[in-house]
DNA sequence: ACAAAACTTGAGGGCACCCTCGACTTAACC
DNA sequence: GGTTAAGTCGAGGGTGCCCTCAAGTTTTGT
């Protein structure tokens, strides 16, 4: 999948390292809403070469966000393994939003459903599916209400995102208290 | 307080008041942000005049929202005559996210913390006092947890904006998830 | 060392929104 | 009805962002 089609120049590598890199930075910093030219500008690039690498800021995103993505399988897997069913999906929901709260850009993309990129999709769904493991073993083992559901998860997700964009002091007091309302009973 | 400073001409009278109700439409349906030409529009009437009554947005604003905020005072009385402070707590939860559900500029003005308007703020003020007079009342009873603070009840209504942005149909599950999460124990 | 191909550059056109201001219109008062 | 202060109008200037493209530069292969 390396796909390394047409070799490029080498100022134009460069030029694509840094261009990677600032973008990194900035989504990381301010969102995926960041000005293109800010990100040219970083890159300490002209805007016209930036357009040539990643035509669309959607291309930048999905250069991107798929290594960001991979940290989410990494927390998804650990809690699978965990043996107690609600403590590993409350670790799940921690170690999830703990990332969000690290990068604007991930908050970005998890709260809005914009990610059109394939890789960015799939990487979403395959932690959708951590997810929904997690709770169905929650509730079987009888930590978790019985009625949550997948959706619950997204609303709470999109929550989250805004929690954290406004008051990112608060979103671990915000979180414990939502999970007290999961138990079941 | 009703400062008729200056009688306006019998043009200007309609315009305003043409002006007041398309803005009060318009920020009821898309939220502040809506540009002022379409204000302007939907009032029959040039950008120019809209500038001339309302100088800056935060006029419009503070023009309109008085009265929409008013229903916060209503909810919160109507919530102090109850007898069971945990009912009462819940149910004005309810019915204050109900207002904003149904009006996205009172969503906005609750959701960010920009209403600069003194009358804005002030009826933002009495509602926090609502609020926490409710909280307190609700604790005392040993219904509601008593860690619980109204900075904690500014995040929720800051999460609860996002959720009826991006989610409207789901507001009443996110918050009876979190409300569970609220009883005491 | 040269030519061709690949790449870079930034001025500039487009768009959506902001707001102003001078020329026109109209209500109000005599 | 005429005067004039009050009000209306909308073209247009400013800003910030989008994206393109013709002209210039650099790398690469010979």
């Amino acid at each position: 999948m390396v796909t390394a089609s047409k070799p490029l120049r080498a100022d134009a590598a460069r030029n694509r390292e840094k261009l990677l890199a600032a973008a990194t930075q900035l989504f990381a910093e301010r969102g995926l809403d960041v000005p293109m030219e800010h990100i040219a500008r970083r890159a300490e690039v002209s805007i016209g070469t930036l357009y040539k690498h990643f035509p669309t800021r959607e291309d930048l995103v999905s250069a991107i966000f798929p290594e960001r993505l991979a940290a989410l399988d990494v927390i998804g897997e650990k809690a699978l393994v965990d043996q107690d069913p609600w403590h590993a999906f409350v670790v799940y929901l921690e170690d999830l939003y703990a990332l969000q709260a690290e990068d604007r850009g991930l908050n970005d993309i998890l709260a809005r459903d914009l990610p059109n990129a394939p890789e960015v999709v799939s990487a979403c769904h395959r932690g959708a599916g951590h997810a929904e493991t997690l709770i169905m073993h929650a509730i079987a083992g009888g930590g978790l209400r019985p009625d949550f559901s997948i959706t619950d998860m997204a609303t709470l997700t999109r929550a989250m995102a805004q929690v954290i964009r406004d008051s990112p002091g608060e979103w671990r007091r915000f979180l414990s208290i939502y999970v007290d309302g999961l138990r079941a009973q």
